[in-house]
DNA sequence: GTTGAAATTTGATTTAAATCAAATTTCAAA
DNA sequence: TTTGAAATTTGATTTAAATCAAATTTCAAC
């Protein structure tokens, strides 16, 4: 369920014959990035492709009013800023680190020889974009159709997925209110009075900024999924 | 700017080197759908993809309530299905005829055979396929954060594209009030003031239920897109 | 530990858009 | 050409969510 709302691109590099894989572990460089900082801009010309070694990673568009819709967000594993490089067009969103971050650089031109000469690259790419295709438009249909408590409860379970830590029990998500609410497409104020009810109901808990789960089940019911 | 919004598939076919192009259109088997006909449906396993020969097609998804999205509406020259293939997936939305057309059908079997020889076609589609990504990505945050009134401009620009036809200098559009209610993603009843609204502004006209756009320049302002 | 700016929450009010209801128009089949 | 079901428009009302405003909390730098 949750599947239909996240990417999977970290098959890409477990699934890509050894050869290859090297091969771009090889070209791959690696860098710090602080919490807040940006690393690509909306509207720039592509000059590599980017792989998340660890961190998390905002992806978003601003309007002219200045409206911030988070479009994604990007966990340990997982490549991002290839589609512009694929389409040959300019970066379509802005990304940012939301936590100290490593994220690995593959420039364009190394990122294109690889490719030329790795059929299970490019089709594995295929499959990764297609995916995320199908994701895009399943955020599309909620974020129009579902009401923002639903939106709100779908995306609580979402970032339970994306904050989970294998073999820790607890899982905390923590995220700014401001990134939740344009995630869920919605203002600070209005997910403030959504979450203060879902705390009363005992669906979930928060200490500070951090919020847990405390009712998966009856979240996924008010997020209206099966 | 329109070009944010709309896929350009097409150009697979006339990129393509030759050999490939023949072999591809030699696998090609074609059919009529009428209007309203379904073509393939949300949650079924693709058995192959389509090309849009003539006519218009929506896609869509519905909600658990009923309530419907487009995602997209595909117009003569494009490919489309071939996502569900790529990811190995269930379809992951519903495509209906919405005129009477004549579509392609391309089997998984042809379709994987051609993309394993041909790397101009995978890169083809890659580049296609990070394109509509990112056409899903402005839709995602138009959808969510512009006004019914924005979002019923942007997508009257849109359409006015899809239904312009070479050499002919009136443009109309012609489509169901609730399928362009469904890509605003609102309901019929506030399509129907807010054109009204446009009509009474002089920026389009309405014979029956077909549409024309009068004043572009001030439907772009009200859209709010540079 | 203290401090203060930024983030979050809570309260009051407005508003855009949905809903419910009914009248009117469209257009394809007879 | 007529006919009637479906589609569209118009009207009245409700409602979900945004906005405006102010109080409170958080947390990182000192």
């Amino acid at each position: 369920m949750i599947t239909k709302f996240t990417f999977n691109s970290q098959y890409i590099l477990s699934e890509l014959p050894s050869a290859e894989r090297e091969l771009l572990k090889k070209v791959m460089d690696d860098k710090k990035y602080r919490k807040n900082q940006p690393i690509f801009t909306e509207g720039t010309l592509p000059s590599g492709i980017f792989y998340l070694q660890s961190g998390k990673v905002k992806k978003y568009k601003m309007d002219n009013d200045g409206r911030e819709q988070i479009i994604y967000i990007y966990n340990a594993g997982e490549f991002f800023g290839y589609s512009s490089v694929l389409s040959e067009n300019t970066y379509g969103d802005t990304t940012i680190a939301i936590e100290n971050s490593v994220i690995s650089f593959i420039t364009t031109k190394d990122f294109n020889e690889i490719l030329k000469d790795s059929s299970s690259f490019s089709r594995l790419l295929l499959k990764s974009l297609s995916h995320e295709f199908s994701v895009l438009a399943n955020l599309m249909a909620v974020l129009s159709q579902r009401t923002v408590r639903e939106r709100i409860a779908l995306n609580l379970l979402i970032l339970h997925d994306k904050y989970k830590v294998d073999g820790v029990s607890n899982t905390y998500i923590m995220l700014s209110r401001s990134d939740l609410a344009n995630m869920a497409g919605t203002v600070i104020e209005t997910l403030a009075r959504v979450l203060h009810d879902f705390k009363h109901d005992q669906l979930i808990s928060t200490d500070g900024r951090k919020i847990q789960l405390l009712n998966i089940e009856r979240l996924i019911k008010i997020a209206n999924f099966y």
